[in-house]
DNA sequence: GGCTCCCGCCAAGAC
DNA sequence: GTCTTGGCGGGAGCC
């Protein structure tokens, strides 16, 4: 008796507890679970354990104890712990080691549990009795629910973590700060990496990646949900109104179910699963479960799915026995999924009335737009191509340094140092020896100052709702993706911001992302710091050195061998280079976390670290980008089906990066492989050009005083001297478009250059490049006025290269595809704006002189300046696509030995 | 009484 | 062999 009561007391109280009957208790505080691990604390964690007895003394004085002995006994004696309780404490004090255990997960539950709100009110509001005290110590089966140890959990990382945070979430140390077991905390992190929230990077080990993929993951569950026909199934188990009793696995195929679709659907499961065995228990796993259960609601009309209907068809796909253990079996493990899943504000939970009475059912109150989503322009995700990294971030990186070299700096020094270990890393290099870093972290600083800025000021999806609903197709995995992949960390890291603003305003403007989006007037707020964007104006970016920024959307920025081997590898190794969009939906799913597992953690951290700067940015698409851009990108690249997710990722991987590369290359033509052959991409392009216009291929030079001093200088490569400087003052590159130092160019008008000779343009569904188009921009003043090369935006995709330069051209770096992909859907070639009509649009933003450019530029190339960016949209906006950068970099995986 | 789902055993898998 | 991971189902709590 005495025992029990100092047991007691100790859970209560644990300034009275003694060490020696703390380890007793620690085995039922642990069943018991969080309140009970405080009291262990008290002894060792005085501190810790202090807001804890105050809480529980609310009828008590400090002075006195906590908790009286007497009461406590009473309590027990009339609160009898429940007969698990009891065994467990048997068991505890029969096991040294359980003891141990618990003990050990005691101490630190108290740190965990001290900044837990909800979990003092509901331990340490304690009851005028001693047994109301001691049952409210008692955390409720709800209190101990998976959905609250869920947000307790992700209520200790960001959302949307900026990209400089690697997060490591150590299983273990979760778990102890939890005061829950490490098996609840698989639970938790089974579905969160499902949704690619996290990442398994070693033993214990998951990296936390927010929700900057989530868009992308959903998006391409969505499409394999409806690859698999899930709706079909649900359909017919919900017409059959097949209760747990009646299921029978065989008849449903007989009923009607076609056996192709089962076919498909074993096939889903199987080979694409890192077991080859469907009963395998990696094929049961809680992470594909929750896919496939997230699966469901995407491709349900209604968004309502029925946990028994959930279940039925993972028993079938998992060819188990559908029995009633089974059934039962899987409901309860998806209740674990749905908690989580509700946590994440995925779901809730409804009920549907049927004919057999009310069934348990959730429904999907997550994102349904995902090409919308903010997240998703962020999110390039990890699924993107390792080898193509691999290839071409050596390239990049040369260019990058070129730049960096020529123009000073504008990254940061993490971006920096990268780009020097890569290029050191890289003998190959034509661009090697050139340049040396002076890197600043000027650009770099800001960048993160804007970023935290939007950070604090977090409404992630607040944006989306503005958007544009783009079409369905739109879902198409393809996206336009930022060229501010690496090679230009901080045009990533900032430009992609104001990508994503501007875009955001031309959707909200229902023209989905097309030039001649009046933006809004840029708000000069407090937020100044950024680049405004001015309704009418062209968007300015303020380089720390009055650079440059180009943008282009070159196409084919890749290699002729790059292609090739990212088609071979679309083809022959697609989960390699995709995981989660392999053809094969389960082993699309599965392959991203095999790819991972496969490697040596170290080895991965590293190169998370290492890539961590590089981050694709895939900006949400614009009105179905994807779409168009799917028929586009990948008629040249490869047989791979427009809608394999998979293939088009990689694709607008590729292209990212090549365009990224391009951009970063146009000055210096020696960077790059010389071998490569712009013709080689053109045929590919000629589509493109047809469709869209293009690439906009513009540099911005602005003076610091910000828009005012906006000059921009388009077609370089064609009549630069027109406006100012010669092109040899000027940073040579093969870009149509060039940027000025404003202070040499002062106001000027940008003339447009009706012929720019593209070589590459020639193709027959290039458009008329001979347009001449002009834009003024009023916001420049009356004398600014952009001058576009119809090359550029005639013909993106012949266009990689515009450029007379040989060197630029060959260099397969230069790839401007993805914007070509992107712009597809965006511009059409009856487009004022592609038309070469003056377009108000252009005037919105100035980078983007055409209408590719327009949404180029103002993704991929935005400068942010301390003083122009105001407005809390774009603020946001840039926030994400932080984000967004910040995830893709986690994910990118690219060897530290840089390209072949 | 049925629905939920916590809990932890214990085996598969990894190292 | 040890440790990690997670499938699984008993059974308690909740409605």
């Amino acid at each position: 008796m005495e025992v029990n009561c100092l047991t007691l007391k100790d859970l209560i109280n644990p300034r009275q507890a003694r060490l020696d009957f703390t380890i007793e208790d620690g085995e039922n505080a642990q069943k018991e679970n969080i309140f009970v691990d405080r009291s262990r604390m008290a002894p060792k964690t005085p501190i810790k354990n202090e807001p804890i007895d105050l809480s529980k003394q609310k009828i008590f004085t400090p002075e006195r104890n906590p908790i009286t002995p007497v009461k406590l006994v009473d309590k027990q004696q009339v609160e009898p712990w429940t007969p698990t309780a009891n065994l467990k404490m048997l068991i505890s004090a029969a096991s040294p080691d359980i003891r141990d255990r618990e003990k050990k997960k005691g101490l630190f539950r108290p740190i965990e549990n001290k900044d837990d709100a909800f979990s003092d009110s509901l331990q340490l509001d304690v009851g005028d009795s001693a047994v109301d005290e001691f049952e409210k110590q008692r955390p409720s089966r709800k209190q101990k629910s998976l959905g609250l140890l869920c947000q307790k959990f992700l209520a200790r990382y960001p959302s949307y973590p900026l990209s400089t945070e690697k997060t490591t979430i150590s299983l273990d140390e979760v778990a102890v700060s939890l005061g829950v077991e490490r098996r609840r905390i698989y639970d938790i992190v089974n579905v969160l990496e499902s949704l690619h929230l996290v990442s398994r990077v070693a033993k214990n080990q998951y990296g936390w990646h927010g929700r900057h993929s989530l868009p992308k993951t959903l998006r391409t569950l969505q499409r394999l949900g409806e690859e698999q026909k899930y709706e079909e199934q649900m359909a017919y188990l919900q017409q059959k109104e097949l209760d747990l009793m009646d299921y029978k696995f065989g008849e449903r195929r007989k009923d009607g179910c076609p056996d192709s679709q089962d076919q498909q659907l074993l096939d889903f499961s199987e080979p694409d699963y890192p077991s080859s065995s469907a009963n395998s228990r990696k094929d049961k796993s809680l992470r594909i479960m929750s896919q496939k259960f997230v699966m469901l609601f995407l491709v349900s009309k209604t968004k309502i799915v029925t946990l028994d209907v959930a279940a039925k068809i993972l028993i079938e796909e998992s060819q188990d026995t559908p029995d009633h253990s089974k059934f039962k079996t899987k409901v309860r493990r998806l209740y674990d999924i749905a908690n989580v899943l509700t946590s994440l504000a995925l779901i809730k939970k409804v009920h549907v009335t049927e004919e057999r009475g009310r069934k348990p059912a959730f429904k999907w109150i997550g994102p349904v737009d995902f090409s919308s989503s903010d997240e998703e322009l962020v999110d390039v995700s990890a699924s993107v191509l390792p080898e193509l990294k691999r290839e071409t971030y050596g390239k990049i990186q040369v260019c990058a340094k070129q730049r960096l070299a020529r123009y000073g700096s504008f990254n940061t020094v993490q971006t920096s140092e990268r780009i020097q270990r890569k290029v050191s890393s890289e003998p190959s290099s034509p661009c090697r020896e050139q340049g040396s870093g002076g890197y600043s972290l000027e650009i770099g600083s800001l960048a993160a100052v804007y970023r935290q800025k939007i950070e604090d000021n977090s409404q992630a999806k607040a944006f989306a709702s503005k958007r544009v609903v783009p079409p369905a197709s739109s879902l198409d995995p393809v996206l336009p993706v930022d060229s501010d992949y690496c090679v230009n960390p901080l045009a990533h890291q900032v430009f992609s911001v104001a990508q994503t603003d501007l875009q955001a305003f031309s959707m909200q403007n229902g023209l989905n992302g097309k030039v001649g989006v009046p933006l809004t007037s840029p708000t000069s707020d407090m937020e100044s710091l950024k680049p405004a964007l001015i309704a009418g104006q062209p968007l300015v970016y303020v380089p720390s050195a009055s650079l440059f920024m180009l943008y282009g959307s070159l196409q084919e920025g890749l290699s002729p061998d790059s292609a090739s081997e990212i088609d071979s590898r679309s083809s022959e190794v697609p989960a390699a280079s995709e995981p989660s969009f392999t053809p094969s939906a389960q082993k699309r799913l599965c392959v991203e976390r095999k790819l991972q597992e496969d490697e040596p953690a170290a080895k991965r951290q590293s190169q998370e670290f290492e890539d961590s700067p590089l981050s694709l940015v895939m900006p949400k698409k614009s009105s179905g980008s994807t779409d168009l851009a799917s028929p586009k990108s990948t008629g040249n690249r490869g047989s791979m089906p427009l809608e394999d997710a998979h293939v088009n990722s990689q694709l607008l991987v590729a292209e990212e990066v090549s365009g990224k590369a391009a951009a970063n290359c146009f000055t210096s033509a020696e960077c790059g492989n010389p071998s490569k052959n712009i013709d080689t991409e053109k045929p590919s392009k000629e589509n493109e050009s047809t469709k869209e216009p293009s690439l906009l291929q513009c540099l911005y030079v602005q003076s610091p005083a910000g828009i005012n001093g906006f000059n921009v200088l388009l077609s370089g490569s064609q009549t630069p001297h027109a406006m100012g400087p010669s092109s040899g003052q000027l940073p040579s590159f093969s870009v149509p478009c060039m940027v000025l130092p404003s202070p040499t160019l002062g106001p000027f008008s940008v003339l447009y250059s009706p012929a720019m000779p593209s070589p590459i343009s020639s193709a027959p569904g290039t458009l008329p490049n001979t347009v001449p188009v002009s834009f003024s921009l009023p916001g420049l003043g009356s004398t600014a006025h952009l001058l576009l090369s119809p090359a550029a935006m005639v013909n993106p995709k012949s266009s990689t290269l515009p450029s007379a330069d040989p060197q630029l051209q060959s260099q397969p770096s230069l790839n401007l595809s993805p914007v070509m992909s992107r712009s597809h859907h965006l511009i059409q070639p009856d487009s004022p704006v592609y038309m070469g009509h003056p377009v108000s649009a252009v005037q919105q933003s100035p980078a983007p002189v055409t209408p590719k450019s327009t949404r180029r530029t103002h993704r991929e190339t935005f400068f942010k300046t301390p003083g122009s960016l105001g407005d809390p949209v774009l603020r946001r906006r840039e926030r994400n696509q932080s984000r967004n950068t910040s995830s893709a970099q986690r994910r990118l995986e690219i060897p530290s030995g840089g390209p072949d």
